[in-house]
DNA sequence: AATGAATGAGCATTCATTCAT
DNA sequence: CATGAATGAATGCTCATTCAT
């Protein structure tokens, strides 16, 4: 599992003994986060996380204080440095809106909905009232940032005459609910329910952005 | 609470037991449905349902066999009752199709996002996982239907050149996420964060539907 | 469920409404006794005693004011009566002392072994640590006596050159115990073994009493 | 119950915790047969098992899946072991039938009846109906065998002519009721009678054995 | 007298957390 | 660092007992 000899690496650290010590938190986060998810933080036993990641129980409190600390950190963690780099796209666009728009929900989907951290929407939904400081946090570092790269996109298309007046905060709504629910979908019905096999995400897309973006389109 | 006019009332009124034993069900279930939703099953203690109901825990198994039957009830008996309603409504309609949809997604808003059914959605994602076989039900009992009304509305407003051609499943999903994510975030999020005081669903539902149609419109 | 009009019986019994409620407690005990026998006190519902009993678990109240006055009760009423009648037979007894005590024997196994009565030693056996104060009741009237009559016995025989000189306690061990544990397998493992369906009880006691009453006689 | 000599002792002494892991398992199974033969399975509490055992409720489930294995570990891994050192007695055996059957029964007294294991047969006997598999698997290795030993041992008496002929069957109860009864007596009534503190076994074992030994004897 | 809905103390079981090794 | 045995508070569920009807 450790790349075998990063020739020079060996430098900065000593011991080979002790494991990639440094992933362990990753690892252990990336475990929580697929079982919170699965299973919401109540019904998710602390012991599961620890064997998902390959150690003992005892391992887990090295790192973690406790397990709303964990689940904290899931939260921090995941979502907050996928987030910055959408942002650089925004400001540095030359294009139509129309296109910035449709690149920045291919690039959510790419990111967030696709991955691991797609079960996120899911877990904040259903831990929110459990946990009102995390949401807050969430709220402020995730949700209002990521609309108001929305809301910057959706205001320089009706400032440029492409997209009509509408209420800003409904169109957001819009554009990003039919994806939020297919990401939250993934992790929620969509297993226990007979798959539609042949579903495909790519067309879904491109219908969804077609009726939204014909929607919102300024005419006359 | 108690029945109004007790003629001579006995002045003690120290009768806190033998109430309508008919109303208990729903009682209970209507306290474990609020409490599902805002803790999550594993999270919400029965202690908590009987109180929130007015009795004692051990009442509560006198109509539901397990912590478990209790929620498959809230399930059953919450939103099917609800939905059967809409159905009716679809077929006796006269107008438009634009005017029909505007029509169910009122209708559901009202019956279902509004009232206290409207937090079965989120727990229904929340809870899926851990509950295949409900999951399974509430798939083919709501989910199916109430997307079948749906796509009767679109594939008429098509069949009538008052919408253009598109995937109707993506279109379902167009215009029905925003008010599931609605719904969802009243049971989630809404409560931990800044509320925007002013948000009126009024305009909300107006909006959205005015860039759906929109949207869906067929043009020369 | 009540019979519709015994035409002249309400002589006797002016309220034809209350049904037998006489017979209610021996009801309840014989019901008690048969369940507490087969699953053990704690393991015993009353719910299901009172159903066995044909009554509503409120009515067991009326007759007894707690599960455990109840054990007492079937004790107590269970076995005194039938230990009385089988006292008076040896005092009036007039043959040899093998005879009496092959008659005892055989009275013992039809009054108590075979009835439901027989359940009682298996009973008092498995709860008298939990139930000293009845323990002590039960030895005090039904093992000493119930052995005072064995001891007679045996020393009447011993007297009259009949048996040979032994320890009579022992002795009475000796006659006694088979007969006791086939009672007691009758409700314990008996029910839960490859029944030797051939069982046959009076080829048992009669084999028993040969081999005991030939170890016991007297030689030369 | 602490090993006796810690040369040096270390003063403060206070290590309640991590012990031997080992002999967990033994120990609790021993509290646990204690409590069971008092009380009943039922009527006991896994709190006060874990507590004769030294240990937590929690470190119970450590070892034993739940109360219900906890009484199966009791009864197979009891009695079981106890049973294969007296089959090797029988085969091995060279003197007469009489000394062989005296050997075995005062075997029995000396490994089972005395010991701790003595009270396993008045457990059975309390809760064969409630575990019926349990008890088959009783009833198939340790009746069964036991009973086959006192067989050959008889049948082997009767082919030398030592023996009368006589129902085998029967005579093994005759045999061995006494004992049981004196065993089960030990853990049930015994310690809620006034004790004949001058109790003889040694003394009620020989005179048991006098009477049925001599019951059996084959004369000219 | 009889009922059965309601109660609440009691117990089996689980699991986050600790800590000696 | 890492372990996993041990803990004990928490919670689902049961059932003897009560009491309004």
């Amino acid at each position: 599992m450790t790349p075998p000899s990063d020739t020079n690496a060996s430098a900065t650290e000593a011991a080979p003994r002790r494991r990639r010590k440094e992933a362990r938190p990753q690892e252990l986060m990336a475990a929580a986060l697929a079982l919170f998810v699965e299973h919401g933080f109540a019904a998710t036993r602390l012991d599961d996380v620890a064997a998902r990641a390959g150690v003992s129980k005892g391992t887990l409190y090295l790192y973690f204080d406790s397990k709303e600390a964990l689940f904290e950190a899931v939260i921090r963690e995941g979502i907050v440095p996928a987030l910055k780099e959408a942002g650089a796209r925004v400001a540095a666009y030359q294009g139509s809106a129309s296109a910035l728009l449709e690149e920045l929900l291919k690039a959510w989907w790419a990111l967030i909905g696709e991955g691991p951290l797609g079960g996120i929407p899911k877990l904040m939904i259903s831990e929110a009232r459990n946990f009102p400081s995390v949401a807050e946090y969430y709220y402020q570092n995730v949700i209002v940032p990521g609309r108001r790269l929305l809301a910057l996109t959706l205001e320089r298309g009706m400032a440029a005459g492409e997209f009509r007046g509408v209420d800003v905060d409904t169109a957001i709504d819009v554009v990003i609910a039919p994806l939020l629910m297919l990401a939250i979908w993934r992790y929620s019905m969509g297993p226990c329910c007979p798959s539609d096999a042949s579903y495909d995400t790519e067309r879904y897309l491109r219908t969804h952005l077609d009726i939204a973006l014909d929607g919102l389109r300024c005419r006359g």
